[in-house]
DNA sequence: AAATCGGGGCC
DNA sequence: GGCCCAGATTT
């Protein structure tokens, strides 16, 4: 009698039927350029990431020339990918294994996870796909599988949801064929166990899927309970001289994090009042075009103010009045500023938002 | 317009 | 240990 194919045996033939083998983290890999493209692809799509990951392995090509990095470069290649902090524990995560690891991007389980940026599903994908360790994982893609495949209920957000899930991947995944099972489990996940839609008829599970039995797989994972979010609004001072614009540097916590972006201020008085600190008040100022940029807990409605100079003036000292109104105890120190020539941009990291409106100065800057 | 994604950090 | 935070893309 044939015995039935268990469910890692029919996922790792899956694998070598239909599994990814030429993406570009996949050729000669290590656990340096396997760590590089899972933070990626923890906030992006496969096609998204691959030329992101091409820039940044050819300039750090391992991980000692990355920590020897400008963060402000690391955010530069990071610019538009989102999620700043993760390029910002990148770098340190790099300085560390610079300093504690002689270079040598650690192997033992316990290194990897206590790096900056580096969770138990990340530690366990980045030593099974590049080493052929054991671990089970559990990201995303995982998580919907799994969660359809067992019928478990309830959002992944919560612990106890959490807890069942890893429970089933240490229980699932397979002594042999480490490498295959995680890979073709995420690619599963991605492409065919996708969010909507799924292609249950390609799937090598399919056949003791509990939702799929049920024709519930639209209900697996639970949802996140939704709130309504806030909007906030940000007045951004636009300074231009001679085809340069003014932008300073963000604090490192919080939206933007290290980031350069223009100054902000919380309302048109502040702005105004602040560009009459510096003795602009004579200067006209003109509306670019407002835009809504929606965050995962508020929207922020930007309104980009546009005030042309004849010549520079110093601008250390511009501050929303109406945040240093709240530190009053402290010096506010200068915060770093440049000056970005549009012609020859500087290489540091910018908001999607921040190049939106340096990509809609352009044309209107040209024309006097 | 809504959903998403893994980990850090704060209480 | 629970709750909040972060950003751009896809559906």
């Amino acid at each position: 009698m044939n015995k039935t194919a268990s469910f890692a045996e029919r996922i790792v033939k899956w694998y070598d039927l239909n599994g990814r083998k030429t993406l570009p983290w996949q050729q000669q890999k290590t656990p340096y350029k396997v760590w590089i493209s899972e933070i990626m692809l923890q906030q992006t799509q496969v096609a998204t990431v691959i030329p992101y990951f091409q820039k940044f392995i050819a300039r750090f090509p391992d991980v000692v020339s990355l920590a020897n990095a400008d963060t402000d470069e690391v955010l530069h290649l990071w610019t538009g990918l989102g999620y700043y902090a993760r390029a910002r524990n990148l770098h340190k995560a790099a300085i560390k294994v610079r300093d504690e690891f002689n270079g040598e991007f650690p192997t033992d389980f316990d290194s990897v996870l206590a790096l900056p940026g580096i969770g138990r599903s990340t530690a366990g994908a980045v030593l099974s796909l590049s080493l052929g360790q054991h671990h089970p994982i559990l990201d995303g893609n995982v998580k919907r599988v799994l969660a359809r495949h067992g019928a478990i209920e309830g959002w992944p957000g919560q612990k106890d949801v959490e807890n069942q899930l890893w429970h089933r991947t240490e229980a699932l995944t397979p002594k042999a064929e480490i490498q295959k099972y995680n890979q073709a489990m995420m690619d599963i996940g991605a492409t065919i166990c996708t969010r909507s839609r799924p292609a249950c008829d390609q799937c090598p599970v399919a056949r003791d899927c509990k939702a799929q039995l049920m024709g519930r797989q639209g209900e697996f994972p639970g949802k996140k309970p939704k709130k309504a979010i806030p909007a906030k609004e940000a007045w951004l001072l636009v300074l231009e001289h001679n085809g340069e614009i003014m932008l300073q540097q963000r604090p490192p916590a919080g939206i933007w994090g290290g980031l350069w972006c223009f100054p902000e201020f919380s309302n048109r008085q502040n702005l105004q009042q602040a560009a009459k600190a510096l003795g602009l008040a004579e200067h006209s100022i003109t509306e670019l075009p407002g835009f809504r940029h929606t965050f995962s807990h508020f929207h922020l409605d930007a309104q980009p103010m546009l005030l042309r100079l004849k010549s520079k003036v110093a601008t250390d000292t511009l501050l929303d009045q109406g945040h240093s109104a709240q530190s009053k105890d402290r010096v506010m120190e200068p915060k770093p500023c440049l000056w970005y020539n549009l012609n020859q941009p500087s290489r540091v990291g910018l908001a999607a938002a921040t190049e939106r409106v340096l990509a809609s100065l352009e044309p209107s800057l040209t024309k006097e």
